[in-house]
RNA sequence: GCCCAGGUGGCGGAAUUGGUAGACGCAGCAGACUCAAAAUCUGCCAUUCGCAAGGAUGUGCUGGUUCGAUUCCAGUCCUGGGCACCA
């Protein structure tokens, strides 16, 4: 019996597929198994398929779920896609096709991959962020961050309506309660944007006036587009902006309770860059205005030879001198021209312009120069700087290239040819700080200050509020509409807003995203005029309202208060329905009929249908005996006028025909359907927005929201993905609770990890979940790089020429497609066939075989080095794939594909099946009873299989197996006792060929459900050690002696051999240093 | 420029807290089985001197600490990842 893995592999995954072997239950009681919680880092699924770099961490993230399921665990180890992005927009304004359609593709390759690699997802919890039903939530956290601001007594999120209600009663520091009722409502919303954690404000974006488009950084290369070569500078532009500053200090503290390495938290500091220093304000000569000036080094004060401030500043229009204004002028324009990455990359070249103004020292009274230069930004502490060339390098080197003189108050610590940031010199020049240590010198320096009234103690971070919109199509629409300039929340019945369909990708008329171009979609219709309102205050439904004031719940609605009750009204309805309601509904739900959307209680034209379908324009009403009564009909009538208005049709249904014949029900709101035209553009037929606001043009934001906005949540949502009431239920989360082991790359180090912390923490404060911080513990993973082959055509000719011979011809490099190279030998035919120009190539071989060149560079298509997985999975096998990826070494680290190894892990697995059957005899396996050297093994491999797995050194595992395998071999072991064990170790790492012989060994269930087995240490004891012996650190034995030898024992043993007394020279050791367990060294 | 990570045989890598450097696998070489191939098995395989026994050198480089350093410290070079010139 051969391992034939082609038929065991596919014959297990439509068992397992079958028994819902990878359903993941959320258990409802308290007496559930310990949840186990593991993550892959969000992919965003890219046209260009999988390559064997993706898979690392899935597969490292697979076998440690599958471990902790056999250890006990309930495990949920799900997967989905990040599907909204710039690369398929990108592709649509190449090709013209739609996002949703490439994106859908893209998706179904990824999952036809990953499913060939055996990984235990649950499919069922699968998520995507492009999709409404994704999105929806997404906009709704949007908006609890945009209801949201951060209380700075306790520190900690709270709806802003507290906030409204403060100062309504007590007003704040800059007005009073009455002030602010007297504001109108523009004044009051402008003061709350300054506080909501999602607000607006206006940003400084890269702008291509030739493509007419906002870029990203890395669009943009040398200051001009990276499409077409154009201009590009900076234009402010409208920008929605998350205030991660405000959670700047919680964020630093929770890296403390959570298990990141260390340099991972270490980049996590760096970037919110808590700094403590002081604010300092110069006076400018001649003019009346102050600068304010941020230092972490208040002690240099006397140091100060000049002020920069960035370009950007307020104050550089105010100060700059007549004679200086042409030359200040031209600077900005050239700082315009700059992007932030090339202010970057060239540090060396200093550049700057003075703006003829001074500032006045506020100790020493001296002039001081007030410059401005592009090292300074605006964005940081007070965008300015006092300049103190001495201790700074960036200073020294402005001050050199300006000619500017240095004031030197550190005396011999500085040497006049570079700066010394020193903190430990003595000062000097520097009038009450001379004499003191520099450390101790800031303290005092501060007190001064505050002292003198001329600054505070501040303490500063580096990090910035993270940008929350893009001026593009694909990504999800703000819930946010415009009036005259005032944000407003759409409510939450509103949601999702889903994204339009456009024809066209291009930017909108003044650079806003495409979705500017959709007048129809960005004026919003429906809005109701007040001439239009009709007075009918009929009772809402049959059923009864309890506490609801009779006058205010009319199916009309005009008032923000009105509006939200039909809202609550609609709720209520669709939690409480009838029996023939429901009948109904489930009949139409999931787009059962005629493929058309319906919805339930959902309100439209100012009315509560029970079902309606909007792309159809159809509203089902049931209908009970009530609707008989002469008052009910006259107002039946009337709102089938109205609505018949909006170019809605309605079908009635009494409930005595639903009872009778629920199918003669259906077909009647089939006919009904058919005869309607589409109407295709949902938003435009949704809700009508309704008198909120302050009563101007009301326009639809535009951008959308950025890539981390649904990466931000994920983890919740596969908690709980289907629910359509919240974004994940309570129980759902406090039973998942953190993600116990997320796996994924170090480029998310900053962005992603700090915002979905973030998210998380704003959750927590406003009471959505029960947990602050989202992982508990993060695996990095490292990259796979490419290993490109070349071959070398001799110039001019179509001849190719062998590797180690190419030193005898002038040749070019070309890379050759790796697939169609044998480690480093070419397969000359299929080069042939890859390219027509080769198909008549010749070659000069050595040895009669073609040698490759090797570089390791990025995996990319465009190297030809992409290794698509399947080929490997279709010609070795998922569980060699599998154990392949983990051999190449660790998961931390990057390392070259190369895909010859394969080979060896292959062969392992064949000789661990040969343990079971022979080719040639059949079962070979017995139920023998083990012996002590066999159990010594199995034991040995199962105290190194679950550290190792534990540590996620799963490399140094699949060694282990394969020692364990290459041992039991060597003791012709092929006793079920000691196999099943291993094959229970093996199964998170090979799971189909684990469970394919542990059914041949006439196992009852599934492996995937075995008990891991336990190391016992009585297997293990050893009795002896080969004891290495050194002379003076340098090896020259080794002795065989007792484990429990003791030192005087162990010199006699030592200074007896014969080897050892050759090194001695007759000469007696100073010293015999012996470590028990490890190592004996004579010191002569 | 700043932050983080990593440099060990021909290759991927191993080496518990400082204690036998090179486990395991690939590639290579030699051999067994075979008409042959595949598959499988056995042996060798850091460099260097030596017939051998054995010796010397060796974990990017230069130093240091130590009886002993791939491991700890200082400096330096190179490679990869990230970035918002962060005062």
């Amino acid at each position: 019996m051969e391992y034939n893995f082609r038929e065991i592999e596919e014959k297990w995954r439509a068992q397992w597929k079958a028994d819902k072997q990878y359903k993941v239950e959320t258990p409802a009681g308290a007496n559930a198994k310990p949840k186990f919680y593991v993550l892959d880092m969000f992919p965003y699924p890219s046209g260009a398929g999988l390559h064997v770099g993706h898979p690392l961490g899935y597969i490292a993230s697979d076998i440690y779920s599958r471990y902790k399921r056999l250890k006990g665990f309930n495990v949920l180890h799900p997967m989905g896609f990040d599907s909204f992005g710039l690369p398929a927009e990108q592709y649509a304004i190449e090709t013209g096709q739609h996002p949703a359609v490439t994106t859908e593709k893209n998706i179904a390759t990824f999952k036809s991959q990953l499913d060939k690699i055996g990984f235990c997802y649950d499919w069922d919890r699968e998520v995507r962020t492009s999709e409404p039903g994704y999105y929806k939530w997404t906009q709704w956290l949007f908006l609890q961050l945009f209801n949201s601001y951060f209380c700075n007594t306790q520190k900690k999120a709270r709806p802003i309506a507290d906030l409204v209600k403060k100062y309504e009663t007590s007003g704040s520091k800059n007005f009073t309660a009455a002030q602010w009722n007297a504001y109108t409502k523009k004044e009051q919303e402008d003061i709350l944007m300054k506080r909501r954690l999602a607000y607006s404000a206006y940003g400084e974006v890269n702008w291509c006036e030739a493509l007419g488009t906002v870029l990203a950084n890395d669009e943009v290369v040398n200051g001009v587009s990276e499409r077409g070569g154009f201009p590009v500078v900076k234009k402010k532009m409208k920008q929605w902006y998350l205030r991660i500053t405000a959670y700047a200090d919680r964020l630093l503290e929770g890296l403390e309770k959570v298990a990141f390495s260390e340099s991972m938290k270490e980049m996590q500091r760096n970037w919110i860059g808590k700094s403590e220093g002081a604010e300092v304000s110069f006076a400018v000569k001649d003019a009346a205005c102050n600068i304010n000036v941020y230092t972490t080094r208040p002690d240099t004060i006397f140091g100060v030879d000049f002020l920069v401030l960035a370009p950007e500043h307020e104050l550089v229009q105010k100060i700059t001198t007549v004679a200086q204004k042409g030359k200040v002028e031209d600077y900005l324009t050239y700082v315009k021209s700059r992007s932030d990455r090339e202010r970057m990359a060239e540090v060396k070249q200093v550049t700057g312009c003075f703006t003829g103004a001074y500032a006045v020292h506020p100790f020493s009274g001296k002039p001081i120069p007030v410059w401005i230069a592009e090292y300074v930004l605006a964005g940081y502490g007070t965008g300015a700087i006092m300049a103190v060339p001495c201790g700074d390098q960036r200073d020294y080197l402005f001050a050199k290239h300006f000619n500017i003189p240095v004031t030197n108050i550190i005396g011999e610590e500085y040497n006049g040819s570079e700066a010394n940031p020193t903190k430990d010199a003595v000062l000097q020049q520097s009038d009450f700080l001379d004499g003191l240590k520099m450390k101790d010198a800031i303290g005092v320096a501060i007190n001064k200050i505050e002292e003198a009234g001329i600054g505070k103690r501040k303490v500063n971070f580096r990090m910035r509020d993270a940008g929350f919109s893009r001026q593009r199509y694909w990504g999800e629409p703000f819930p946010i509409v415009w009036e005259d300039d005032v944000a407003i929340a759409l409510d939450e019945s509103e949601l999702p807003l889903t994204l339009p369909h456009v024809d066209a990708y291009g930017p909108g008329p003044e650079g806003e995203g495409p979705l500017a171009n959709i007048k129809d979609w960005v004026e919003v219709k429906g809005r109701l005029k007040e001439q239009e309102f009709v007075d009918l205050t009929p009772d809402p439904s049959p059923k009864e309202r309890g506490t609801m004031q009779p006058d205010r719940y009319g199916y009309m609605n005009s008032s923000v208060e009105e509006w939200k009750n039909t809202i609550r009204f609609a709720k209520e309805n669709r939690k409480d329905p009838t029996l023939e309601e429901d009948i109904i509904w489930q009949r139409l739900r999931n787009r059962q009929v005629e493929g058309c959307k319906f919805r339930r209680q959902h309100p439209v034209a100012g009315y509560i249908p029970d079902f309606i379908c909007l792309e159809k324009k159809l509203i089902v009403e049931v209908d009970g005996a009530y609707h008989n009564a002469a008052e009910q009909v006259k107002f039946d009538i009337a709102r089938e006028k109205w609505l018949a208005e909006y170019g809605y049709v309605m079908v009635r249904i009494t409930n005595e025909e639903i009872n009778n014949n629920v199918a003669a029900s259906i077909e009647k709101i089939k006919t009904a359907l058919r005869n309607q035209p589409d109407f295709i553009v949902e938003n435009e037929l949704s809700a009508p927005l309704l008198g909120r606001g302050v009563g101007g043009e009301v326009k639809r934001e535009t951008s959308t929201m950025p890539g981390y906005a649904g990466s931000s949540w994920y983890f919740l949502r596969y908690m709980d993905p289907h629910n359509d009431q919240t974004f994940c239920d309570r129980h759902a989360s406090n039973y998942w609770n953190q993600v116990d082991v997320y796996v994924g790359g170090t480029e998310h180090a900053v962005g992603h990890l700090l915002y979905s912390r973030m998210w998380t923490k704003v959750m927590y404060d406003l009471n959505l979940i029960g947990f602050d911080e989202p992982f508990k513990k993060l695996v990095n993973q490292g990259m796979i790089q490419g290993s490109s082959r070349f071959v070398y055509r001799v110039k001019g000719t179509n001849t190719f020429v062998s590797g180690n011979l190419k030193g005898d011809y002038e040749t070019d490099e070309l890379h050759v497609d790796v697939n169609i190279v044998d480690g480093v030998e070419l397969d000359i035919d299929s080069f042939k066939k890859w390219k027509t120009e080769f198909a008549t190539a010749e070659f000069i071989l050595e040895n009669g075989r073609y040698i490759c060149g090797v570089e390791t560079e990025k995996m990319s298509k465009r190297y030809y080095n992409t290794v698509d997985p399947v080929v490997l999975t279709d010609k070795y096998g998922a569980d060699t794939f599998r154990m392949y990826e983990m051999f190449l070494g660790p998961v931390e680290q990057s390392k070259p594909w190369d895909t010859k190894g394969i080979e060896g892990v292959h062969r392992f697995l064949r000789k661990l099946w040969r343990l079971f059957f022979d080719e040639m005899k059949g079962r070979v396996w017995n139920t023998d009873a083990a012996t002590d050297a066999e159990l010594k093994v199995l034991h040995k491999t199962i105290k190194k299989i679950e550290s190792d797995t534990e540590n996620f050194s799963f490399n140094t595992a699949v060694s282990a197996f394969m020692i364990a395998v290459n041992e039991l071999f060597d003791l012709k072991c092929h006793k079920k006792e000691i196999l099943e064990k291993v094959l229970i170790l093996l199964t998170p790492y090979a799971p189909h060929i684990a469970e394919e012989l542990w059914q041949q060994l006439g196992n009852e269930g599934s492996i995937l459900n075995a008990v891991y087995p336990v190391a016992e240490e009585k297997y293990l004891v050893e009795t002896s050690k080969e004891y290495p012996i050194s002379v003076n650190g340098k090896l020259r034995t080794t002795i065989s002696m007792d484990v429990n030898a003791l030192q005087p024992e162990v010199e006699q043993i030592v200074l007896e051999n014969d080897i050892i007394q050759k090194w001695l020279e007759g000469k007696s050791p100073k010293k015999i240093i012996f470590v028990k367990g490890k190592m004996v060294n004579v010191v002569v």
